[in-house]
DNA sequence: GGGTTCTGTGAAGTTTTATTCACAGGGGAA
DNA sequence: TTCCCCTGTGAATAAAACTTCACAGAACCC
């Protein structure tokens, strides 16, 4: 079940969004203050939360930066009675997912909400796309060494590539190839050498920036 | 064996230097000219160039450049009776991998090459320290997404974890979560919350750059 | 206490991935 | 032509990754 927190210090305005979001099928936590809401967040797990932005004590935006820092891509979806650019822009700046204004209607609510977290969902399943092909290709040794060496030799021609890799069955040397062209990291031109493509030239720049994060 | 291609247009020093590298050796190519460079390379494939910096007709500088066109990451040497500042920059700045001055000693241009050699054999080698277990661990689509959820989330429980990605059998999550916790990308508090490493972060973020660049 | 959920282990089974083997056409050299 | 090396395919086998199953202690609720 999906579950929402509300965090307002507006009782009667909070007590009708948790209704209308509990009519909607989803499982309401209130707060009335940021503290409260901090409280909230580190015993249970949301998938979204809706903030107001003007609150004592612990404002909307502190609030928003403190929650970052424990879940950075929670969705948010921000709510302020004083509509100002300055304010939506500070608020998205902070990573908001949304931004609406009070009044509003049920039904613009709901759909913010329903929104944001179709977004959310977007983002975390999108991941296996051609992501999948790529990382398993990239996650076997030999076949980052053979795109490495062609990388640095400009062009190879197949045992020429044997050789250099020291792979004394040429059979498997094909198969890794066969992978790498499948993923598009790598084509034969008409003389049947092996060269990279531009996405192979890529990835393997995605691999050394990765390296380099590891190294520290 | 390993090839080296040595690039000048005096023929004496040229000779020497073939001389030289092939007891040391090396199978070494020689060409007098850029254009006759740029041919050879097309055929063969070595491991080395040692570049003359100073040529008549394509000059040193192009001719890397044009080297690098074809292979990026082939290692290079300069080699120059004009010791500059600016030459050596603007060498290095073009990717060459060493920078040496004439006259050299016989010694001196065979640690060069050693070195150059060595530095390009760990490149490809070091490929595969944690790369190795790191990709493999990401190539997971099951354990990418685990990863995106605690992100998102902040901090998780083992069976929230369980229903947030529609796990029935807790024990497939148990699998994954102890191949990322030994990756090192997540670990347990004492609440035995699980949440990510500063590497789990990181390595995430580059994910999400790869994702990025195969967007387009 | 008794039942239920949470968290976990280890082994057996399945699927995927990787390696090895047997074979074969094309092209160049002797 | 014969021989040999290059390039490749498909099937059989081995290894690794993943899933499922059986079980069990700890914690929590009634």
């Amino acid at each position: 079940m999906t579950e929402i927190m509300v965090v307002d210090d507006d009782h009667d305005l909070r007590e009708s969004m948790a209704e209308v979001l509990g009519k909607a099928g989803f499982a309401v936590t209130q707060a009335s203050r940021g503290e409260e809401a901090l409280e909230h967040l580190a015993k249970n797990n949301f998938d979204l939360i809706l903030l107001d932005l003007v609150m004592p004590g612990l404002g909307g935006l502190e609030l928003l930066g403190r929650i970052r820092d424990k879940a950075p891509r929670m969705p948010v979806i921000m709510i302020t009675a004083f509509a100002s650019v300055e304010n939506a822009v500070a608020a998205m700046r902070q990573g908001a997912s949304d931004y609406i204004t009070k009044p509003f209607r049920i039904d613009g609510l709901l759909a913010a909400v329903g929104r944001v977290l179709e977004e959310a969902r977007f983002e975390s399943c999108r991941t296996s796309l051609d992501l999948d092909t790529v990382l398993s290709c990239l996650s076997n040794p030999l076949r980052r060494e053979i795109l490495a060496q062609i990388e640095q030799k400009g062009a190879l021609r197949f045992m020429d590539l044997c050789r250099k890799l020291e792979l004394e069955d040429h059979t498997k040397m094909n198969f890794h190839l066969k992978i790498l062209k499948e993923a598009g990291f790598l084509h034969q031109d008409e003389n049947k050498l092996y060269l990279l493509t531009s996405l192979g030239t890529q990835v393997l720049g995605c691999v050394r920036f990765l390296m380099k994060k590891l190294a520290d």
